[in-house]
This record gives C-alpha cells, sequence and structure tokens, in this order.
DNA sequence: TTTT
DNA sequence: TTTT
C-alpha cells in the first residue's frame, strides 16, 4: 500500500537505454550504495541496486549519467519474478524511479547546469529506426542475453 | 551512502523467529505490497518483499505479527548474493527494518496496546536451549533448507 | 533537490476540504505522529503535522478521513511564509502529499474498502456553488481567519 | 508512530556549532532544497529547511559542511512550539537528522574522502570552556537572540 | 511459495 | 488549537 525508497550512490556502469516495442524510453542502470557499517574484515561493503527510469527520465539519465557518477535515486522497490531457461523461478528486484537527482556535473562543461534532471516530462520516441532501436525488452532488462519480450507498453504504471 | 525504504504491507505468511549461534535474535517475513496500479488485465499485483528484524525488535515482530496483519517497516534495503548448490550465483534481496510498526491491534483484546512496537530494545537472549534455539542461520534466512552458516554474530551491523 | 517525507499518524479534526477560484479542490488536515522517545517525565510527545492534498485525493481525504483515524502520508515538506497582519513574517510548514493511506477501515460497515484511496484521480469540480464552496483559500490554509487569497491555481504543482 | 524524511539541498549558510550545558555537541543549518517545479513567474522557489544534528555528527557537520554545499540529510520532522516574548505561540519546524551526507568534497585537497560523514560516533566534549562553549541554547536553536535556557541533556533523543 |  |  506505501512503497518509497530513496537511495543515493555511484553508478557501476554506463546506463543502458531501451525502447519497448511502442517506442517507449526505459534506461537501467546500477547504483552501489556503500552500507553504513564495515564488516568483520574491517571492509566497507556496498549494495548494488538496480534502477529502472522510463520515458523522459529515461532519456536524461542516458544523456547525464556515467560509469562512476554520483547520483541519488526516489522510487519505487518491485520485486518481478520469471521462469528462466532451465525451468526455475528467478526474482529480480530493481527500483523503478521517478525522480533521479544527477549529483555530480561531469567535470567538462556544462555550467548552469544545477546537476538536477528535467523532471518528469513525458516524451515518446517514434519508431525512426536508429541505433538504439534495437535494444529491446525480455524477461529482466538488467539481463543481457534476449529471452522473449514479455513486457508490453501497456504494463507501464505512468 | 544513503539507502532508506518505508514500506505498508501485509505478513503473507507469520514471522520466523531464529537465533544465531550468539543468541541472538532475528526475524524475517514477508510483506505483500500492493502496486498503486493495475495491470493490463486490470488486476492490482503486489510486490512481494522480504523484512529482517534484530534483537528485540525481531522478538517484538515475532509475538505481535501474524499473517494478514497490516504493518508498516522503516529500514535500508540489502541485495546480498551467495553461491549456491550449483554453483550458480544467486541475489536476495531484503529489506533490514530498524522499525517496524503494527498498524493492526489483532482484534482479540490487547486494549491499552497503540499498535507501536516496542522501539530497539536490544536484549539478547542466553543460550538456554529453549525450543526456538535450533533454529540458526543458513546463506539466505528466507530459504527453509539449511545451508552451512556464513552469518556469524560479527556480520550484525548494530 | 530530492524531498521527500513519509508519515504515519492520527487525525487530530476531520479534514477541511475548501476549493481555489478555479474550482480545485484542497484538503488540510493535521496528523499527531508520536515521536519515538519519551521525555524526562516519561511521557511519549506528537509533533503536529499539517498536511495538503489536492484534487481526487482531497476530496477522497475528506469522504474517508475523520478526527482519529490513522493514516499514512507521503509527499514533501513545503515552507510558506507570509507576512501576518502585524508585519511579521511567519513561517507555515506543511506536508504536500501525492499519496496518503487509510490504515483504519472506519468500524462502521465500508465492507470491500481496502484502506486506499482512489490513486491520484485529477477530477476538478465546478462551480456549482455548493455548500462547500464558500470556503475559500486565504495566506494559511491552516489558519481559520481569513486573509486575502494569495494562491491562486497558477500555483498548482501538478 | 513513523517519521522519516529525506533531503537534499545546499546549505544557506555555515552550521552553527553549539553544546548543552552538559557538553553535549549540537549543529544547526538550514538546506536550501529546490521545489520540483517553477511558480507562475517561471522561477524555481526553494524549501528553507532547519536541520539539527547532534553529538559526533553535529561536529562532523561542522567541521566538514560549508555554505553553498550539497548535502543530504536523513530523519524526522520534528514540530516544536514556545511562547515568545509577546506570549505569542510560535511554531518551529526542523528536521533532527541521524545521517548527513556531504555531497561536495570540497575542491581543496581532501582526496581519499568519499564524501561521507564518519557515521554515528557519539562523541562528548568535556566542560573544557574552549571558544565554542559561550554557545548556549536557548528556546529555539535557530534563533540568534537568547532566550533563557530549556532544553536540558534530558530532551536528548539519543 | 504469497497478503486483504 | 491537537490524536490513540
Amino acid at each position: 500500500m506505501l512503497n518509497r525508497i530513496v537511495l543515493i550512490g555511484r553508478l557501476t556502469k554506463d546506463p543502458e537505454l531501451r525502447y519497448t516495442p511502442n517506442g517507449v524510453a526505459v534506461a537501467t542502470f546500477t547504483l552501489a550504495v556503500d552500507r553504513p557499517f564495515t564488516n568483520q574484515s574491517g571492509e566497507r561493503e556496498a549494495d548494488f541496486i538496480n534502477i529502472v527510469t522510463w520515458r523522459g527520465l529515461a532519456e536524461n539519465c542516458a544523456n547525464y549519467l556515467k560509469k562512476g557518477r554520483l547520483a541519488a535515486a526516489d522510487g519505487r522497490l518491485q520485486i518481478r519474478n520469471y521462469e528462466n531457461n532451465e525451468g526455475k523461478r528467478v526474482y529480480v528486484s530493481e527500483v523503478v524511479a521517478d525522480n533521479v537527482r544527477f549529483l555530480e556535473s561531469g567535470n567538462s562543461g556544462q555550467s548552469g547546469n544545477n546537476g538536477n534532471n528535467g523532471g518528469q516530462g513525458g516524451q515518446r520516441r517514434g519508431q525512426q529506426g536508429d541505433q538504439q532501436s534495437n535494444q529491446r525488452f525480455n524477461d529482466d532488462p538488467f539481463a543481457k542475453d534476449g529471452q522473449p519480450i514479455d513486457i508490453s507498453d501497456d504494463d507501464l504504471p505512468f
């Protein structure tokens, strides 16, 4: 009934931008979030948390975030599950963010930028077939190897 | 660097209470948290989110929470991973809650109770060997089948 | 750049429903949120936190919430300030909630209700001049005595 | 019963560090948090939110935060009230933070620093009477002019 | 493997 | 001005 999460961490890689068959942008990336304590050998571990963003925010993330950058994500925790190729149920957890803040300006130029994303403008890309349009969904947006698509635009929560 | 989550949902089962080899109480349960939208067939789905609590809060959860009850959890999202018996890496996500609120009083009696847990009192159970002491940790506190213990008291974050 | 708050508490009074000159619904109420500790005389104090909701959510709150009911609010903390009649600047803090959960079903009937609000449907009331339409904004939506209106519909954040 | 807030913003001034009569450190500062929308004249306004931190975290904030720096605060919203010198009740809202993250390293040196505070170490300053010890509490930790102290160490929540 |  |  209520599900709200806020994270601050660093991207483990550049974001990946894909499009649904209907041309809706989706970006995925992973934040490394340091734990607030050290383990028994004195090292600080991190949680690696998958983030998904949609539409205009997805495109902003793809444009402005890079591996190593510090970012904040605000959204909801989602637990999906699917059957893998060995017929076993696999659970995937990810944060569906409706708000991402870019906490580092990217030391090359970009002055005047406040480190903010440009809100939640919901632009929808056309079917122009550019170089990114071959990136389509599979069962797990964080998986590399393509499973048949089972996420359609009808699933979109907003 | 910052990791904060708040959930409200219903328990899918009664909590499970276990103890580390050193006698520290741990309770685990799962909250069904309704999604804020319906899917393409008009049904409201839920996310099933694992919760872990420690010490006095664990014992309060075990005492006052039951299957179906409404509860709020406030904590941090943790992603653990371990190698399963087939040598494959499995990812487990869970919310380590430092605050749980009991939002239903349990319609039988219990008047005067405010629906609150009793804070974070950190009582530590002795090694009396009572009927619960055979519940020990394995790799995944949410798994039923016993793997060798790899969580010791040294891991405790607080 | 990021501002997210989640509260659970009890309403100190029934909500108040008003409308902007353009017919947009606004509900205000106060949540008493118990502090997580007791003071030096052993009493648990509470924070009394003003909540504002808009549009369809406002009307749902007015319909389903009552004095004493338990509710959760999720939103953003806003600090407004205005000059009072003595020319002094007054600061008003309130939570602008985009999500409110009704955690008690209202013991009279209402079965089938899940305790949820009906989402964020943004219905806008017409200017029919019914018995509530004389409730208009002043400087402080939580104040009783009418100051000249300075919140117009242009201020609406969504 | 539950009260959790996360903010990211910039300090409007350097933090102020004071001590209670018993030598417990308290730091106060204000975060300017941009609103997620622009007003009717196209300007982005901000909320100016008071933050209070205690003990070791207070001393870290005083040492590492400066006017203009970006920071995240995680805590609880508190609404205090007191009677001012004209016998009028004044309401003060502030976030009591148990976690503050320094999101900018302070471009001078300090390499190797992760931008994190050093946790919640609760050091307590002795009564050495150094140059800061004349900074004592009054009714409102954010007020400049001294009212008689009414916050004693007994009020400390942790 | 899931709750109302 | 405050709720159970």
